[in-house]
Order: C-alpha cells, then sequence, then structure tokens
DNA sequence: GTAGCTGCAAACTCTTTGCAACTCT
DNA sequence: AGAGTTGCAAAGAGTTTGCAGCTAC
C-alpha cells in the first residue's frame, strides 16, 4: 500500500479498485500528467475505469491537498503529487516540464505582498522557454 | 482617435463601428476587465455588438501584442492593454487586482532559466493574497 | 468591387453532475 | 445495511467557427 493511499484512507475515503489504480498510476508518474494520460494510464491496468472518476478523483485529491492542480498555458489542467514546493519551467517547443526552487524569490514574494498590504496565501510562477543550444 | 485604433489601423486592420466601441472600452478600462466584462460595456454603447465580435477582436489584438491575455486562478480570462511589463496580486477575496514590477525578481527569472539551460520566452507570476488588517 | 468583418447559432473542449446500479466497510 | 463510489450520458461554461449578409476602403 502505498503512502498516497494509506493517506487517502485515513482521510476517510473508500478503498475501491479504481481508486487504487489512480492512486498507483499518480504515484508512479514522473511527469506532469494531464487528466487525460491519469485516465490513459489507469485504464491500460483497468479498462473499466472512466473518466469521471478520473476526474472526481483528482478533485478529491486536490481539496485533501495530497495532488497540486496545474494550469499552464495549455487548455486543459495537469496534475502532479504534492511533495516540496516548487515552481515550473515549461518548454514551449516541447511541453517539457522542468521544477526549481529558490529561496530568494520566496522571500520576495512574500515581502512584495506584504508591502503591497496583503497576505500571501499562494503564488504562482511559470517560466516559459526554450532550450538553449551549446 | 486613440493610439490604439491608430496601430490597429496600421496593422492593415478595418476600422469598423463595433472595432471602435471596443477600442475605446479598453483603453478606457482601469481594471482586468473579463470578455464578458468588455461585451457589458461594448453593448452599453452600441447593443449591436456581439459576444463573438469581441472575442475576435480580442485574440486578434492579442496576436497583434496590443493586449495580454490574463488567465487567473478564475475559468474565464481578463484583457489588459499591453503596456509597462508588470505582474499581478490578485485578492483572494474581493477579486481585485493589483499590479506590481520588480527588478530583482526580472533578473533572477532570467539568471534561472538560464541555469536550466533554457532562454526565457515568457513568464507567469501571480500572488494570490487577503488584505492585512491594519 | 471585394476582402474583410459581423451576428447568429451551432460546434468544440474540458469539466462537472444527476442518476441508478454497485461495493467497500 | 448504508453511505460512498462508479459509469454513463447529459449538461455546463467559456470559447471558437461556418455561413450568409454587410461594410470599409
Amino acid at each position: 500500500m502505498t503512502s498516497l493511499e494509506q493517506r487517502c484512507t485515513e482521510a476517510g475515503l473508500k478503498m475501491t479498485g479504481q481508486r487504487r489504480v489512480i492512486l498507483k498510476v499518480l504515484d508512479g508518474a514522473e511527469d506532469h500528467p494531464s487528466v487525460e494520460d491519469v485516465y490513459e494510464r489507469a485504464k491500460s491496468v483497468d479498462s473499466s475505469i472512466s473518466m469521471a472518476t478520473v476526474y472526481r478523483t483528482l478533485n478529491m485529491l486536490d481539496e485533501l491537498d495530497l495532488v497540486t492542480r496545474h494550469e499552464f498555458k495549455e487548455n486543459f489542467a495537469r496534475y502532479e503529487l504534492n511533495t516540496d514546493h516548487h515552481h515550473h519551467l515549461i518548454d514551449i517547443e516541447s511541453g517539457e516540464v522542468v521544477e526549481f526552487q529558490n529561496d530568494e524569490i520566496e522571500k520576495m514574494k512574500e515581502d512584495i505582498a506584504k508591502k503591497l498590504g496583503y497576505e500571501l496565501v499562494e503564488c504562482r510562477l511559470e517560466l516559459y522557454g526554450k532550450k538553449l543550444k551549446k
């Protein structure tokens, strides 16, 4: 049983076959899968899984803060297991997503919000670029 | 004739009545209007204007880089005339949008992209917060 | 005159939801 | 047993588009 599965059970969710498959897909994902991606991967394990269940499950996980929903400049959402805090650089040519983290920026975000009279609750920082040739 | 109108004409666009109204709405907006907002404001001047025209016009302006399309954590787009480069802080309680600019962050964005092997093309930086009580 | 623009309604895409059947616990 | 979960299909929301008629140039 994955720790993700465990956290879901602890949250009071029933552990159905479909759910188990979806959680495993997420747990095993090394990328930032779209709903469609999760659906395809889950379906290849249990072909009875429906898109509706994938949507419902991802929404639940998002609400439980076990997963983060991203809406990059695409017209669909991508999901990612919640681990450490980081931001993303998206390759505008390939769609590849690279993660990065930067303490200075974290600090500046806070400072800026405070200076404007706000308490920072959330933030979105996405860089879009293309690979440099060496 | 607004300078926006002039730039459109220079781009080879025909200046129709509807377009003139929409451009004026954008030029006069002090906020970050949604398509619906632009539609309503334009319609109050010329009630024959259709939603389709508003969408088409905003898309054109975006392509001409006269306008910027924002997709904050809402499920619709907002538009803003292209002026100086800045970012946004969105009040998660009221939806109000505050603009800010920070040179240090601009520099760091570039550095981070370069360090990851990318040329920075675009970026999205949005802070979400709630007003601090004094 | 004609290329481009418009309004209308239909189509699209992604996402959500009502419902009846099913299944963990 | 019963609340929660599922698949299906229909509904939603925002946005785009085909088409026939209209208009700026």
